[in-house]
RNA sequence: GCCCGGAUGGUGAAAUUGGUAGACACACAAGACUUAAAAUCUUGCGACUUAACGGUCGUGCCGGUUCGAUUCCGGCUCCGGGCACCA
């Protein structure tokens, strides 16, 4: 055994052993649990990156680990190619989007392979390759057969200047990135997939998925956002283009008693209608398309509106209450009409105040007092309490002293007695549009004939994507060749369709492909799918809680009722790992704070970085990449190397015999043990790596401590100590564990050596020390008995001389004994 | 703006079910070895206070529950993620 540890030799030679012997192939073995751990896929931007290597190394891990407890584990890696960023670098730098997307998967897999992480290569996958891609055309005329999918109109962001369409990450300040002009909305036509269809399920089954996290769980819950309110009709005082009424829906119709006015959203047809003789209401309607299609700035612009001059009848007072156009009301939930209550809604109360309207009161608190006039901070406190106790309606005629609960239930039964509600249920969640007017995706397998639209026929799938292509830095090549589009149906001349698949429709099903990478007589191989799915343990950033995993759920719901695999959610257990941050925020390619992992690993190997990765922060939590730290993981695996070194040296050893360990032998057995037990707590249950590396850190001091290796038992108990270190941080620094395993004789097996077995003798402790605490401060520590009784604990505690001194002149008035903890003597 | 998180020494963090705050490391300081440096080893390392033993304070801020709160509850501040065309 060489006294130096040098990663470079070892690591490239694991490796290759690895790949030789194919160690991480697996197939459908029916005779042995399956494991199936999956990391999201990348984004092939060029380098890897310090999250790339966080998300890689936990899957690793785990993946090691499971197989290491006897487990079929299939850990797969591809590639999410298409994207934007594509086309800006083929822009950039003169090529093609596929040219450049195909070189950095090639450099990407070779620093994967670097890491030395246990992939099963030969169901590598990348998305913009047509044998994947075609599969997902043909799904889409599926779901198009099946009624799921359908055209509308949506808006875009539009640069008049370039007269093209921006991504939401290309307007900056409501401006175009490339030549700086005001962005507007443009509504064009675009393919929708009706996610709503699925909305019920997709909030139930979040019931159902416990290995998920919970903050996971409510961020969707409340994006699905399922809401019980009631859709009722204005009647207008006036037709406009033979429109005489307008529906709005709210949650709260107890408070309908306190509507002052109602407003449109500026697309509603309405606005439309009265913008056409209407000049002022026109230009109105003009400069709220002078805004961003994204949320967060529609929430924070200014809230602006304008009168419509048009009146709408309160439907049970029958009182006569002014229109308004406002442009926060969404064209796209609920009905694009709202109505308001300035007295009880924040947004109505700045609204009113601003273009003076009316306000009127209609809850209050049940016992006012002095302090709680009607004032516009203190109905907010009233209302939000909600409280039957607390607040009654008032100023609401017949309706007068009910609860909110009550004033809901009376509300939306007097307007559905009237004929003009009902109450509905509503979602937040709108139907997922996936047409992009980009180059870089799958062409949407749609043929036009004279306004009529016809699924691509299976047989004539893939519409492929040309690779050839120069980019203008504007238009996509297939929009801007006239020919591209043209072909015929049946001797009709019809034309493709030139928009292309959002990203997130391949990253939907990827999970699925990998468990028949390479099946070509359909999308999914159902028996492969159903040995391996669901997907055991995933692991992503948090950045896609939301979208990313929704939209694979509600693609594998219709995998399933498209009947190629039988399960109903795709992911079991789900890991969200932080964010690595630079300088306090994300590190990202755009910002321009990465840290090349490359030169780490070239500096200290693959292990030191993957050691120091798992043990700098636990994985859920954002980590603050700082690489000074990375020498003291190093420092540790030269630490572990000369500790079996020295040992190799100090000769032979024969099992151990337990019956006779000196005490420091005892002791030095029962932290290998304790170590075998944090450490497979931590990896199974926590999944917290840092503190597993912690304890194996502890357990290598102990042996460091060692100076007993003169006899049989003392050396047999070191040996014992190092195995156990070597096994348990297999997983996290495969490729020295490997070579110290082969050290001490086991061959090169390691991988498909069994998890270590705690044994539980080894763990008796015959004292255990114990807090002793004088009105809940720590005034002396006792060693007890493991025995002693919770009296005769006590009686120690009362009896020492610190508890002595700090109760004298007092008196004890209770004490708690927390068994093997503490005591807590109460006095005064 | 809305939804979801986070905040603990000089730094990364630990404390798993309300029970000894700071495990394990990094950095730093002192010492040993060395011609010297690196490497390695030993010791110290929350703040204030004390000659020392020790004492007091201390987990973003304000308040509450409890014998006992980093942990639970109420109210804030700041930071991060997401907001449907970045992936």
């Amino acid at each position: 055994m060489k006294d130096q540890y040098h990663p470079a030799e070892i690591e490239s030679a694991v490796q290759e052993l690895w790949s030789k012997n194919q160690s991480f192939v697996v197939t459908e073995d029916t005779s042995k649990e399956k494991y199936y751990c999956l990391a999201m896929f990348p984004y092939p931007s060029g380098k890897l990156h310090m999250g790339h290597v966080r998300n890689y190394t936990i899957a690793d891990v785990i993946s090691r680990y499971q197989r290491m407890l006897g487990k079929n584990v299939l850990q797969p890696m591809g590639w999410d190619a298409f994207g934007l960023p594509a086309e800006n670098a083929a822009i950039k730098h003169k090529t093609a989007p596929a040219k450049w997307t195909y070189e950095n998967i090639e450099y990407m897999k070779s620093q994967l392979k670097q890491l030395g992480f246990g992939y099963d290569w030969t169901r590598e996958l990348a998305t913009c390759k047509p044998e994947y891609y075609r599969w997902e055309q043909w799904f889409f005329t599926r779901l198009f057969e099946k009624g799921l999918v359908y055209k509308k109109t949506a808006a875009v962001n539009w640069c008049p200047n370039d007269q093209t369409v921006l991504a939401n990450e290309q307007v900056i300040d409501g401006c175009c990135w490339r030549c700086d002009t005001a962005v507007e909305k443009k509504e064009i036509p675009q393919w929708f997939i009706k996610i709503t269809d699925y909305a019920e399920e997709l909030l139930n089954d979040l019931d159902k998925l416990a290995g998920w996290p919970e903050q996971v769980r409510t961020m969707q819950r409340n994006w699905i956002g399922k809401s019980r309110g009631v859709e009722f009709s204005f009647k207008l005082t006036q037709t406009i283009e033979a429109i005489d009424s307008f529906a709005v829906y709210t949650t709260r119709p107890d408070t309908l008693m306190g509507v002052t006015y109602t407003s449109l959203a500026s697309e509603h047809p309405i606005a439309l209608a009265l913008a056409k003789n209407n000049p002022e209401i026109a230009a109105f309607i003009q400069s709220c398309k002078t805004q961003s299609v994204a949320e967060a700035d529609m929430a924070t612009m200014e809230k602006r509106g304008i009168a419509t001059g048009l009146e709408a009848i309160h439907p049970i007072t029958g009182e006569k209450t002014p229109v308004w156009i406002a442009n926060y009301v969404l064209m796209e939930y609920g009905t694009g009409a709202i109505m308001a209550v300035p007295a009880h809604d924040e947004r109505d109360f700045e609204f009113a105040n601003k273009h003076d309207l009316a306000i009127k009161q209609v809850f209050g608190q049940i016992k006012p007092n002095e302090d709680s006039k009607f004032c516009s901070t203190l109905w907010q406190d009233w209302y939000a309490s909600k409280a039957a106790d607390e607040v009654a309606m008032v100023n609401s005629e017949e309706f007068n002293g009910l609860s909110p609960e009550e004033g809901f239930d009376a509300i939306a039964n007097k307007l559905t007695e009237l004929g003009c509600g009902e109450i509905k249920t509503n979602y937040r969640l709108r139907d997922w549009g996936v047409s992009r007017q980009r180059y870089w995706g799958s062409p949407i397998p749609m043929l036009n004939r004279n306004g009529g639209e016809i699924p691509v026929p299976a047989g004539r799938l893939p519409v492929l994507l040309p690779e050839d292509v120069e980019m203008d830095g504007v238009q996509s090549p297939i929009k801007a060749d006239p020919e591209w589009r043209k072909t015929e149906l049946n001797g009709d001349a019809v034309e493709h369709e030139t928009d292309t698949f959002d990203t997130f429709m391949e990253s939907s099903w990827y999970y699925a492909r990998y468990t028949c990478a390479n099946y070509s007589e359909g999308m999914i191989d159902s028996d492969a799918a159903n040995y391996w799915l669901p997907v055991d343990q995933y692991v992503g950033g948090i950045e896609h809680a939301i979208l990313h995993l929704l939209y694979a759920r509600f693609f594998h719901k219709l995998m399933r009722d498209e009947g190629l695999l039988d399960s109903d959610e795709p992911f079991t257990k789900l890991l969200c790992q932080g964010m690595v941050l630079k300088d306090g925020t994300k590190m990202s390619k755009s910002k321009g704070n990465t840290v090349d992992p490359q030169t780490l690993i070239e500096q200290y190997g693959a292990d030191t970085v993957r050691l120091f990765t798992m043990f700098a922060a636990p994985p859920e939590q954002s980590l603050e990449w700082n690489d000074s730290a990375v020498d003291g993981a190093h420092r540790f695996l030269r630490k572990l190397w000369k500790a079996v070194h020295t040992h190799t040296q100090a000769g032979s050893t024969t099992p151990l015999s337990s019956g006779e360990l000196e005490p420091a032998q005892k002791d030095l057995r029962r932290k290998t043990h304790e170590t075998i037990a944090k450490v497979s707590d931590d990896f199974g249950r926590r999944q917290t790596f840092n503190t597993a590396i912690a304890a194996i850190m502890e357990l290598l001091n102990e042996v460091g401590k060692n100076t007993d290796r003169n006899t049989p038992n003392g050396l047999a108990v070191e040996r014992e100590a190092l195995e156990t270190a070597i096994l348990v941080l297999s997983p996290i620094a495969p490729h020295i564990c490997h070579q110290l395993w082969h050290e001490l004789g086991h061959g090169d097996n390691l991988i498909n050596t069994p998890w270590p077995q705690v044994d539980e003798s080894a763990l008796v402790k015959s004292t255990i020390q114990m807090a002793i605490q004088v009105n809940g401060k720590l005034r002396a520590q006792i060693d007890v008995s493991a025995e002693a009784t919770k009296d005769a604990v006590e009686q120690m505690a009362r009896g020492h001389e610190n508890v002595q001194r700090f109760t004298e002149g007092l008196t004890i008035r209770k004490v708690i004994v927390v068994p093997k903890k503490l005591v807590n003597i109460v006095a005064n």
